[in-house]
DNA sequence: CTCCGGCGAG
DNA sequence: CTCGCTGGAG
């Protein structure tokens, strides 16, 4: 597929899901950053289910979580999987915003290459951790990718089979105007849910079938039958 | 590359 | 039972 195929195959889904959920109106730049965190290498159902649970037991601030038992935060995160690497790196987090003159807020207020490359220095921060942040947290014109992402992009093979983050970010970042990512990473991550599986695509019921020629995951190829 | 990890789908 | 999940660090 070409980039042009692919502003087609987007088009193709807007349709399909029309509206979607806002699920980080009303959250602190701070708790997104934490349900990031959560969520990683986890489902949307098991993160909801730890971030529920840390809410209703702490105050999402900096300031309390810095001082938060740790076991305690790992009895709340513990639906999500990773949970005692994510509880450490929560409370370490929030003691560095803590000792940062303006917070979290202060980073995303810099340009968004400088913000970026400060969050990455966060532990447990990546690029796709910061890059949701910056996103949903502050408006800035990144693209954040998930494995979902990443995977159909090399079905799609608007990418390359072994492309990294970057190359993925940018291809979508080429095709998705600036205002449109956020729906758009939202989108591609149900759709990656509901058709472009990891295990078993369901190809047949596809919406994009062509263009997308269901190109193999680049690699594994050699599974033990 | 491996580990961390509860959890649900197949 | 195995595999993968809105990854990141060592």
């Amino acid at each position: 597929m070409d980039l042009d195929e692919a502003k087609w195959a987007l088009r193709v889904l807007e349709r399909i899901y029309g509206g979607f959920e806002e699920w980080w109106k009303g959250l602190s730049a701070f708790e997104i950053l934490v349900a990031t965190i959560i969520s990683q290498n986890t489902n949307s159902k098991n993160t909801s289910a730890a971030f529920r649970k840390l809410r209703e037991r702490f105050s999402l601030r900096p300031e309390v979580l810095a001082g938060a038992p740790l076991k305690e935060l790992e009895e709340c995160l513990r639906p999500a999987g990773l949970y005692r690497m994510k509880a450490k790196r929560i409370k370490e987090i929030s003691a560095i915003l803590l000792g940062r003159e303006g917070g979290l807020e202060a980073i995303l207020k810099k340009p968004l290459d400088e913000a970026r490359s400060e969050l990455v220095s966060l532990p447990g921060v990546g690029w796709k951790t910061a890059d949701v942040v910056l996103s949903f947290a502050a408006g800035k014109a990144t693209f954040p990718v998930d494995t979902h992402i990443a995977r159909i992009a090399k079905r799609w093979g608007i990418v390359d089979g072994k492309a990294g983050y970057e190359e993925v970010s940018t291809a979508f970042k080429k095709v998705v105007d600036e205002k449109e990512r956020r729906r758009v990473h939202l989108m591609l991550i149900r759709f990656g849910r509901e058709y472009c599986v990891a295990r078993a695509p369901r190809c047949d019921q596809c919406p994009i079938k062509p263009p997308c020629r269901g190109v193999p995951l680049g690699r594994r190829t050699a599974r033990k039958v």
